[in-house]
DNA sequence: CGTCGATGTTACCCGAGGTAACACCCTGGT
DNA sequence: ACCAGGGTGTTACCTCGGGTAACATCGACG
């Protein structure tokens, strides 16, 4: 058996083992369920990250080509970010336990799942979701659209955050702007581009067939 | 020398070695800094959950209650906003070892810096901001938007993701619908609420000093 | 003077990632 | 027929980090 299917073989091993006890699984329960001991799978796959990382190519491929088939959606702009939401959403509804792992490939604590935001953020996610309960006027959804808002402005600030702090693309009150922009609708409001898709090849004036 | 002040200066040498070497940091290595040795460390603050717990309460109290008055300061909204949104990056800034430790309090690996978002949720965060660059309008600043919008939808989709995800406060539609009211600038649109402050009472209608 | 509550130590356990050395079995070329 | 190579697998070990047990010390207080 040459190595390709047996590198898919351990990788089935692995998913079940992640599936049942968390992406915390050491590699020797990773080993013990594909029936074999852990030298194999160090051949296999070089080291723990390597694993991991094989696994979760092969899960989010899908949904990341999911995602993307739904961005390039010929919709209304609105209905195109639902769709995408949605297309998200119910990928990982479908598999939380590799959901875990597409979002926490480290270890981490076995006991607490699910933690998108550590627990000083969590923290600051309750006092915006209070905030905005407090202050503003969301009629009968108030409640869920406070707390959704909370976590949800938490997680962008972090991740904005987080990339402007290691790549420093510009100066903090720039980045306060875009995300406030962000937040404010920016999205919504601003103009369509001439449908031109391809990135590096912008619309020749020239070509007849894009009127 | 009671309790408190030893345990202050345990932190301050946990604190120290963290700066020097990030998050990672063995329970060794903060103990050689302390000048004592392991078990000391488990006296005081049970394992090492509880060492971090206490490092980041003792420096996220700071930047938890600066946010907290952000909140409450009365401005106009969008300053308001803006107002949070830059203590908070104001406060990560000057510190960003002590950040790392606020948003990874588990170690991970230790190469890898700065990881709000898995390597999987990256590569979304790519698709969007192709996605944002190729059809919408966003003038000069197109390019630092794109890529600030991409980072901070998809932080923001999986932190809200992962709440809903552990406790389904509702269904996913209308989950979509809140994110997608969130990112379609409800935040600015809707009306204030007349100044009830105080989360668990209600504005009494009676009361004559909130005109 | 005893003892309580801190301080501190050395030496160990355990589990997990990772590796070295060895053995087998099939296939194919000479 | 034979042996080399590339796959399969094994046992036994190393290292490092979190965590604990057992023991020694020092100062204060009744």
């Amino acid at each position: 058996m040459s190595r390709e299917p047996r590198r898919e073989q351990l990788l089935n091993a692995a998913d079940r083992v992640i599936q049942r006890e968390g992406p915390g699984a050491s590699m020797n329960a990773i080993a013990a369920e594909a029936g074999i001991t852990k030298p194999i799978l160090y051949r296999h796959f070089g080291d723990r990250n390597g694993l991991i990382r094989a696994l979760t190519e092969r899960h989010t491929s899908g949904l990341l080509a999911a995602v993307r088939a739904a961005l390039a959606e010929p919709l209304e702009r609105r209905d195109r970010v639902e769709h995408v939401l949605d297309t998200y959403l119910a990928g990982i509804e479908a598999r939380p336990q590799v959901y875990r792992l597409l979002t926490h490939p480290e270890p981490g604590d076995p006991s607490g799942a699910g933690n998108a935001l550590a627990p000083a953020l969590r923290q600051i996610a309750e006092e915006i979701t209070r905030a905005v309960q407090s202050q503003i006027d969301l009629g009968a959804d108030r409640d869920l659209l406070a707390e959704a808002w909370g976590r949800g402005i938490t997680g962008m600030v972090l991740a904005a955050g987080d990339w402007w702090l290691e790549s420093r693309p510009c100066s903090r009150t720039r980045m306060v702007q875009a995300l406030a922009d962000l937040l404010w609708g920016r999205l919504a409001a601003a103009a369509d581009l001439p449908t031109a898709v391809l990135p590096t090849a912008p619309a020749e004036p020239t070509a007849p067939d894009a009127g």
